[in-house]
DNA sequence: ATCGGCTCGCGCAA
DNA sequence: TGCGCGAAGCCGAT
């Protein structure tokens, strides 16, 4: 079954070679092999022309943010899907790029061998702008199948300022998205064969053993290497939907009330998951729809546009359904029709850019340059123990990641330098740095779908105000911050 | 412990 | 035009 008309773009309107060698996937952004609309598309495509099925999924070096930790994500991703791939039995060329511009015309190999290629729709970091690119060189049909979230990316005509105003257009046509999720399995009942690959093109680009994108390749690769693979957090769908059962059997009974200490561990953990598609919001929506006994009858319109009630599920459910689909998707839709803006400071809302302007001046307790932050030495050890665990872990507790980005806005030269140290701070640490989300997440803080609160205040004007004090006293954080805490912070 | 005040944008109802 | 509502705010009054 191909992906819903609505998720598929076709950039430059080309015909499709039917006596093409296989059907090309070119798997970018939904590095997994089930609850796909991309990789389903291709497998429909694949079917309609009775051609094998040829996955491509590459990571290549020389970009900017260019870590071992990230390659190190993706590349047991790789790993996993390598496996899933052959036990399927569908050919799945697995490249990794060891040198600056090695990469370069391996996807147009491939593509003039093909009858179509299809790809993913990603609306962050260079992504977009490598689609384009690829749809104009490549001289074959080219379909762009978006699987991102509930919400149909071009479902939307517009941005939305609130979450609020966001949450009543998902609601309106909620019932109609969760009519169309993408198959489970989509290459169960595959049997279309095993795609060759001409030698000359394997020799020049290698596709790389599952031993061998968990070994040591990667410490030979031209990667920003003090920015080490995490501890404890191997990538990949196994160890994504891992996660995602041990949170429905855990979490998600208390979510989000112990979510908000550090202590507690009632976080879900899956943001890095969804980064790279190891897990996809669809199968995370199913399994809850599944756990709760849910169906569609069960929508209530009265609830329409309020933040709880209106799926008819568990408050704890509609809760965790509210951040993946409602702040998690308000993002995506933002980073969709405003390339670059969720992390532009000039693109924030007008009342938070006045506010901020006119307290520019305003003296500050402290200040720090974004190398001091970097290296977690301020003052403040609580707000050490935040960027401690952004550097280990390459992701901050969620209620301490606002305070995090706060006290950056706090104790700044400016609010435009803040806005800056924190973008560069996520894009090189987080394991999801460079997502849309994660660009909101940051932007929130200083306004962004969020409202003004008064009373005004020193600096943060009318942007609601956060202090390490307050969080010290609400929150559990005692064993979080021994664990995070540096050598002479106490 | 709980509550109101602070403040702004949206979308619906009137 | 008015009104209710809204990611996790803080602070002071009761």
């Amino acid at each position: 079954m191909k992906a819903p008309d609505g998720r598929v773009r076709v950039p430059e309107d080309r015909p499709l070679r039917p006596d093409g060698e296989y059907v090309l996937y070119w798997m970018i952004a939904a590095r997994r092999t089930r609850n796909s609309f991309g990789l389903q598309h291709a497998a429909a495509r694949a079917r309609e022309l009775r051609r094998p099925l040829l996955v491509l999924e590459a990571i290549r070096v020389g970009h900017r943010w260019n870590t071992a930790r990230v390659h190190r994500f993706v590349m047991d991703g790789m790993s996993v899907n390598a496996r899933r791939f052959e036990s399927l039995g569908v050919r799945h060329l697995a490249y990794v790029e060891d040198a600056v511009g090695a990469g370069r015309g391996l996807l147009r190999a491939l593509a003039s061998r093909a009858c179509l290629v299809v790809t993913d729709e990603f609306p962050g970091y260079f992504l977009p702008r490598m689609v384009a690119a690829a749809a104009e060189r490549i001289p074959r049909r080219f379909e762009v199948v978006d699987g991102n979230g509930l919400v149909p990316l071009a479902a939307t005509d517009r941005v939305y300022t609130t979450a609020a105003s966001f949450r009543r257009a998902v609601h309106k046509r909620a019932a109609e998205w969760v009519e169309e999720f993408p198959v489970e399995e989509p290459l169960s009942d595959y049997d279309l064969g095993w795609a060759e690959v001409p030698h000359d093109i394997l020799g020049r680009w290698p596709s790389r053993t599952p031993q061998d994108l968990k070994g040591a390749l990667i410490a030979g690769l031209p990667l920003d290497h003090e920015v080490g693979p995490v501890r404890d957090r191997t990538g990949g769908s196994d160890a994504g939907d891992a996660r995602v059962e041990r949170f429905l059997g855990d979490g998600l009974a208390h979510y989000p009330e112990r979510s908000r200490h550090p202590d507690a561990g009632g976080t879900s953990g899956l943001s890095p998951y969804l980064h790279f598609g190891h897990v996809g919001a669809h199968g995370v929506l199913r399994r809850i729809f599944h756990e709760e006994g849910w169906d569609p009858s069960l929508i209530r319109e009265e609830r329409l546009a309020r933040r709880e009630g209106f799926w008819g599920l568990s408050p704890q459910a509609e809760s965790f359904i509210d951040e993946l689909v409602t702040w998690r998707e308000l993002g995506f839709v933002h980073a969709f029709h405003r390339p670059g803006g969720l992390e532009t400071y000039d693109d924030l809302p007008e009342w938070a850019r006045r506010t901020l302007a006119n307290h520019e001046e305003d003296d500050r307790p402290w200040t720090y340059d974004k190398a001091t932050f970097e290296s977690a030495a301020t003052h403040e050890a609580l707000w050490n123990a935040c960027q401690e665990q952004l550097r280990r872990d390459g992701a901050v507790h969620g209620y301490m990641r606002m305070l995090w980005a706060k006290m950056v806005l706090g104790w700044s030269d400016s609010p435009r330098e803040a806005f800056a140290t924190l973008v560069a701070l996520n894009d090189r640490w987080a394991v999801d740095g460079r997502d849309p989300n994660g660009y909101s997440g940051v932007a929130w803080c200083f306004g962004r779908f969020d409202r003004a609160w008064g009373p005004e205040r020193p600096v943060f004007g009318k942007v609601r105000y956060m202090t390490c004090d307050a969080s010290r006293r609400k929150l559990r954080l005692s064993r979080w911050l021994a664990r995070y805490s540096r050598a002479g912070d106490s």
